[in-house]
RNA sequence: GGAGAGGUGGCCGAGUGGUUUAAGGCAGCGGUUUGCUAAACCGCCAUACGGGUAACACCGUAUCGGGGGUUCGAAUCCCCCCCUCUCCGCCA
């Protein structure tokens, strides 16, 4: 949600900002400013003669008290006309209201400005290259060849079970897995200073609202229905993220300056629809319906935000340093961004046997952004309430980190080399075959 | 799923239609007293929006789980929903 002090008093600004990020235009912030403008004009009346009516309806109480019944009678007369003005008033503020929370909830973030101008992805500009592209003596097959040969997983069979974009590992692949989740969990809680917690993997409706995913993408999300053809539509939602139940942990609170700063990391799978989604329809592990994903998100005061962004992205690096992946950082420009972010870098892991380099991590400064959206706010010593910073970023997708890994450290034998530090999770030094 | 009991400020808790302007307590903050600690006493202590001020002060409205209704007036009465607790049933 916008400030709509910041809307009102930087409307240029605002708009300048928003037409970069080819998501809003100038007409819908001028169309929340006019519904505002009306707004309080309705709002002030209304209160004015709420004001009148409680103190003519005070008087009444004593009135009566007293038995003076013909005085109390004549006064509820007068008081009964102006609530009548005020339900007519009220009817149309409710419209009002309605209209422009919508507007605000459909209006993205507005860019920092330190992020490039851009039209799409093509515009991101690379800000950092680690390691180089593996040279390999033979010709480095795709994760598909080399997870059935290596039988880690299952394709075929996943989608007798689950349908189109679903994911069966299989024995050592299965264990990889869980090596990779049990291997994220630990850097990031024990050399990262993130607290882990492990969330429900279905949110009500007001998480999605919150974290920014409604309204504007209703369409990627899975409902859950009761019963065996769904008769019942459920109030959940399976969550396309982790940072959809972590974020909202502290929603509708109003938490204390010492708390912050909050780092919490978690696992979850991820559900998404991916409606119209291109990719979706090949095999394998780069666009699926489930796939796991270790989250951090850090709750800060809005001064260090930025600091925390580039520690956060240090934090997801480590990540693909550790495991011996090259990887490339991109700044998203003004038309690439997330719907609630201020500021994102992504972070792409070269898949050798794509030939192309693959999102496994994003990470988004919101600012106060999804904090104004659930309510969440901090005192500071001096009583003053804030609304506090709210950083998310993957560390990382596990789906596409398995397909970086595979392709990566494929030998000519044709087994797979387990990175240093995966060895002591996984518990072997390389994946053969049976 | 069935039955019952509940949801009131940071926490506990009173409050069954009108000085509730939400009692009282705890915790917290400030002060007085004090050799230190403790105790006692005094004061402050929810949020949002709007108005107001140089800045305070102050004023208005809303908020007692959420929504709707009855009423001149609702924490209080009625309806719907959500959540929590206890017991029973079912289940990993």
């Amino acid at each position: 949600m916008l400030d709509i002090k910041t809307i009102r008093e930087k409307t240029d600004w605002v708009c300048a900002r928003l037409a970069a990020r080819n998501a809003g235009d100038e007409s819908k912030v001028r169309e929340i400013l006019a519904l505002d403008e009306v707004r309080r004009k309705n709002l002030a009346e209304s209160e004015r003669l709420k004001s009148i009516r409680n103190k003519v309806s005070k008087e009444i109480g004593m009135l009566m008290g007293k038995k003076l019944l013909e005085e109390a009678n004549a006064k509820k007369k007068e008081t009964a006309e102006i609530g009548g003005q005020i339900a007519q008033l009220d009817k149309e503020l409710e419209e009002i209201e309605t209209k422009r929370e919508d507007l605000l909830l459909r209006t993205p973030n507005i860019p920092h400005d330190s992020v490039p101008t851009g039209k799409d992805a093509g515009d991101n500009p690379v800000i950092k290259v680690y390691g180089e592209k593996g040279r390999y003596d033979f010709q480095p097959q795709n994760h598909i060849e080399l997870a059935e040969r290596l039988g880690l997983i299952d394709f075929q069979r996943a989608t007798k079970i689950s349908g189109r974009g679903f994911v069966l590992y299989t024995g050592k692949g299965a264990r990889l897995e869980r090596a990779l989740i049990n291997f994220l969990l630990d850097l990031h809680t024990k050399q990262h200073g993130f607290k882990e917690m492990l969330p429900p993997f279905m949110v009500m409706r007001e998480c999605m609202y919150g974290v920014g995913q409604f309204p504007k993408f209703c369409d990627q999300a899975y409902a859950v229905q009761e019963g065996m053809d769904g008769e019942t539509l459920g109030k959940e939602y399976l969550v396309p993220t982790a940072e959809a139940p972590l974020v909202n942990i502290h929603r509708d609170e109003i938490l204390k300056e010492e708390q912050l700063p909050i780092y919490y990391c978690a696992y979850t799978p991820c559900f998404r629809a991916e409606a119209g989604a291109a990719g979706l329809g090949t095999r394998g592990l780069i666009r699926v319906h489930q796939f796991d994903k270790i989250e951090l998100v850090k709750i800060v005061k809005p001064e260090t935000s930025y600091d925390e962004l580039e520690s956060l992205l240090a934090n997801a690096e480590k990540v693909l340093q550790l495991l011996g992946l090259h990887y490339h950082i991109v700044t998203l420009c003004t038309g690439d961004m997330g719907f609630t972010s201020a500021k994102t870098y992504d972070i792409e892991v070269w898949a050798p046997g794509q030939d192309q380099y693959l999102e496994v991590s994003s990470c988004s400064n919101c600012e106060d952004y999804q904090a104004r959206r659930m309510g969440l706010r901090y005192k500071t010593k001096e009583g003053e309430n804030r609304y506090p910073h709210l950083l998310n970023g993957s560390g990382t997708a596990l789906a596409r980190l398995y397909v970086a890994l595979l392709e990566t450290h494929q030998q000519a034998d044709g087994t797979v080399l387990i990175p240093e530090a995966l060895r002591p999770y996984y518990g072997s030094d390389r994946i053969c075959e049976d």
